[in-house]
DNA sequence: TATGTTCTGATGTACGTCAATCAAAACACG
DNA sequence: CGTGTTTTGATTGACGTACATCAGAACATA
């Protein structure tokens, strides 16, 4: 079972050891039978090539740009703590990671941002998409220069990214539906729905999976019109406390966006019977689940979808496979008794 | 940001690169002072060795062996089958990974399987636990002779192994407890609980976990004994199904062991209003999820784990510090509308 | 001071691949 | 058949570390 090498192969198909490697990097000057004689012998010994040495041999290194929104959410805030922490796990094999935070729900401040940083993005760009057609073509133009892009936690189909990293977010709404379909005991009443903004595809996609399944399930309940909370606790708060003190039907809630705290303030202020499912995992929603204010929160985690997108970059720019299972971002579920 | 190697770090230290060398593999022969100052020099230009070119340089390859199951369970048939894949995944990072299937719920045939392999077992062993002395006493034997020993899905605590891969059982019985008590929406009743086999801690653990809850938060609802059904589809749809006829006053059930295929033709049979939490992520509790017939289920990813019990053991070799966030394996909680 | 012991430097080989060179062989074409 | 072009072989020096060897320096002890 001993590593078979370049230089076995090379026996194998009866050639030099410089021309396996001509064939392995795709150099010009192989007869197109020797390639073939060559990629044959390189399957049938099992072949794979050592890319920890190779990427000595090459002295080659990644250089990743990640492009986040600075908005003031716990979330993003846990989002740039991870970017940072992954810059030094990685720094050990060769891989450099840049950060830039850009002001949230501006297409433009992301192109800026692109344009600004020039070449110095480096071989991969992991970015927080905003639905615009500014954003759509710079992604195709960093594409056009050879370098791999990525969405990361919100979503541009349509666009020349290459990979989406994050979670399924029309299925995130539709468990939050599902929940709290369940935890309802009441016979009818109003769902509240808060979230960020139009323009971020998670926030749209999860109220349009709310949605699907309230209106197929449940026509005991009924969704009212979104609040746009901008991710800031300060608006959501004030606007989620108007329509509670407005509507004593409502009997459930759900929170898809940033400014969480606002949602909790809201809520605790009003002292309404009220099932809560949100988002974002912080100390105010620690406390909310454990205090019973809240009785589910859905989330990703951060710390693995940094670690993805940096593994899936780097596995566009050699070339190599994807393991699908391990870049399979979970909607994780917290409730009170299994908070980490 | 050019990298630092240990030819900078004798310079700065001012000594040759045959005492980095020796401090770095901390071998004798070099003065306390003199191992102090290099050290020194190494966290002063943040010194991090290439894994890479030293594992290359050393020729050095693991091997790991993982002592699983046989049974006939979906969860640990998959568990076999991703050991199977990640041996081919990591096979070019010099690891060999190893295989032994032994009959479930018997301490002595994971003894017996340790003894076969004798010198075989190679760098790191993972393992399911099962609770007995003489397991204990085998993981003593295997930590002395200097093998890494982790456990996986099921741990034995108070025994050598260094750490355990799985998840927080307790934690896992809570949540199951937790979604029943909203899920239930009458006034009272019973709750049947089906597990696999009393000395398996996972079982043992989440077993406890639901009963905490249920205890402290429904006194509306009666944990009814646990049925043991010994991992095998055929013995739980019996024994539940007898349950079942002899007591309509049952209203919610959680299942925490294997065998979940005789849960859910149990529950199709009795024709009786129920709400069901259970484990094991397969063909059938698709099927049962979609159709309604249960309600949500609560798994762990054995792709995860073994990744993780992998790159734990390889940690524990190299000295390595572990990433914790990686390592964290979740309760995953599956309803209809977030199936993967 | 002589002797033995402990430390340190200098050097070389190895790991598997990349990248470049130069020379030799095979081929194409008129 | 000669010429030019393409393909191949052989060789070499990196990359960053491990490991072994040998000789010399520093130190301790008598």
């Amino acid at each position: 079972m001993a590593r078979v090498t370049a230089q076995d192969v090379a026996e194998a198909a009866g050639v030099s050891l410089a021309t396996v490697d001509r064939v392995l990097n795709n150099r010009k000057g192989v007869r197109e039978s020797t390639v073939e004689r060559v990629i044959e012998a390189m399957d049938r010994l099992n072949f794979v090539r050592d890319q920890a040495a190779a990427n000595l041999a090459r002295g080659r290194s990644y250089r990743f740009t990640f492009i986040v929104s600075a908005g003031e959410t716990a979330f993003f805030s846990d989002i740039r703590s991870e970017i940072e922490a992954a810059r030094k796990n990685v720094a050990n094999d060769r891989i450099e990671i840049g950060m830039v935070a850009v002001p949230p729900l501006d297409p433009q401040a992301i192109v800026d941002a692109i344009v600004g940083l020039g070449e110095k993005v480096g071989d991969g760009v992991a970015l927080v998409a905003v639905e615009s057609q500014v954003v759509r073509d710079a992604i195709a133009r960093l594409r056009g220069r050879g370098v791999h892009v990525v969405t990361f936690i919100s979503d541009i189909p349509n666009s020349a990214r290459e990979r989406f990293v994050g979670i399924d977010n029309v299925a995130a709404g539709r468990v939050a539906a599902s929940l709290l379909k369940r935890f309802i005991h009441a016979p009818s009443g109003d769902v509240a729905v808060v979230a960020g903004s139009g323009i971020l595809r998670d926030h749209v996609e999860r109220r349009l999976g709310f949605e699907q399944v309230m209106r197929a399930e449940c026509p005991h309940l009924t969704v009212l019109p979104w609040i746009e909370g901008e991710e800031l606790a300060g608006v959501v708060e004030e606007k989620l406390s108007r329509l509670l003190a407005g509507n004593r039907e409502i009997v459930g809630l759900y929170s898809l966006g940033g400014g969480t705290r606002g949602v909790i303030d809201a809520i605790r202020a009003a002292k309404q019977d009220l099932r809560v499912v949100t988002t974002e995992l912080s100390e105010h929603t620690r406390a909310a689940l454990i205090s019973g204010a809240i009785d589910a929160v859905l989330v990703q985690d951060p710390s693995h979808e940094v670690r993805s997108a940096v593994r899936v970059l780097k596995a566009f720019v050699d070339g190599a496979p994807i393991n699908e299972k391990q870049e399979r971002i979970r909607i994780e579920i917290f409730m009170r008794d299994n908070l980490p």
